[in-house]
DNA sequence: GCAAAGTGATTAACATGTTAAATTGTTGCG
DNA sequence: CGCAACAATTTAACATGTTAATCACTTTGC
């Protein structure tokens, strides 16, 4: 090791060690996962993001743009920001609803579906090598405990920045 | 005209359901941690990367910025503004080795440790609230399921961009 | 010693995350 | 009808993720 410095910083707060903390694992985990992905993808030019709205409107056909927005989990600034993109690509395409001129309906084109179809073969041995080096039992253990976790999670109430330091309101 | 409002895109390509995806598991549950988070944080006016940063410095004491990159999981580039920001607001400082000047050390200063123990307890509680909701055993199978997979993954030779499609070189 | 190669850290440039505000369109109601 | 409340989407503004380039300094080989 380098200089040893003394952990001076002793806490007088006992807090989990930091690097086992359950975000940060989590975090470690799905970039370990991603390393072997993004290549595939960059050389087709896509962001992690990009895919994930190609695969959403691929698996969905016609769709919403809020709904687009909550199947591939990003916000709507973001959605909005890389459609404007995929639509100059030609990848995707929109429409207005005639009932309701706010809304949008997202559709992949055929350009779209055949970037797809070239990334998936690639895709799928990568997942495949994961799930045989990994398990494919521990793979569906892993899936399920992060699925109970998250369900635990969304019927704990959310706490407001209350701290109980301050004096209050 | 509009690819037809064909009921569904069948792809050709067989997929994973896109929503089961590993990469997606591992970020929503995720999300459904942070949201507990983060309302904390924002509180202090603490990033979720600048409380990483802080926990790493009261954890480790003085560190050079390269370790501490890799301890709080951050980008250089990403690091170096933030640095910027916290040592700008006295929550950190930095000196340079005498032995190497490319190098810095970093530290945490007694204002910075005030904000960690202003809001550890909060964080902790939390924590714990999570812990009794999903249960401490399940918690814990969850975290060594996704040691081991990244330990996994880290073995995993990584590929390259190649395709198979491409002429290759 | 010194020029070339290597290393630590920062800057640049662009994409996304995140919250707030603005835009545009719809609905409900007097 | 006319207008206030509401809803879907986009824009704005700033922080971070990500790769490439740069800067400053160190080491190496001659």
């Amino acid at each position: 090791m380098t200089t040893a410095s003394k952990p001076r910083t002793a806490a007088k707060i006992p807090m989990r060690d930091f690097s086992q903390s359950l975000p940060m694992s989590l975090l470690r985990t799905r970039e370990s996962v991603m390393r072997h992905f993004r290549p595939s993808l960059r050389a087709h030019d896509l962001t992690e993001q990009q895919w994930r709205i190609l695969r959403a409107l691929a698996a969905s056909g016609e769709i919403e743009v809020t709904e687009l927005a909550r199947v591939a989990f990003l916000l709507g600034p973001s959605l909005s920001r890389i459609l404007r993109d995929l639509e100059g690509r030609r990848l995707i395409e929109r429409r207005l609803l005639k009932a309701d001129l706010r809304r949008s309906i997202v559709s992949i084109t055929s350009k779209g579906l055949k970037l797809i179809e070239a990334v998936a073969p690639t895709s799928e041995a990568i997942y495949a090598e994961m799930t045989k080096r990994f398990g494919a039992r521990k793979l569906s253990d892993l899936q399920a405990l992060l699925h109970e976790l998250e369900a635990a999670l969304l019927a704990m109430p959310a706490a407001d920045g209350a701290d109980g330091d301050d004096t209050g309101e």
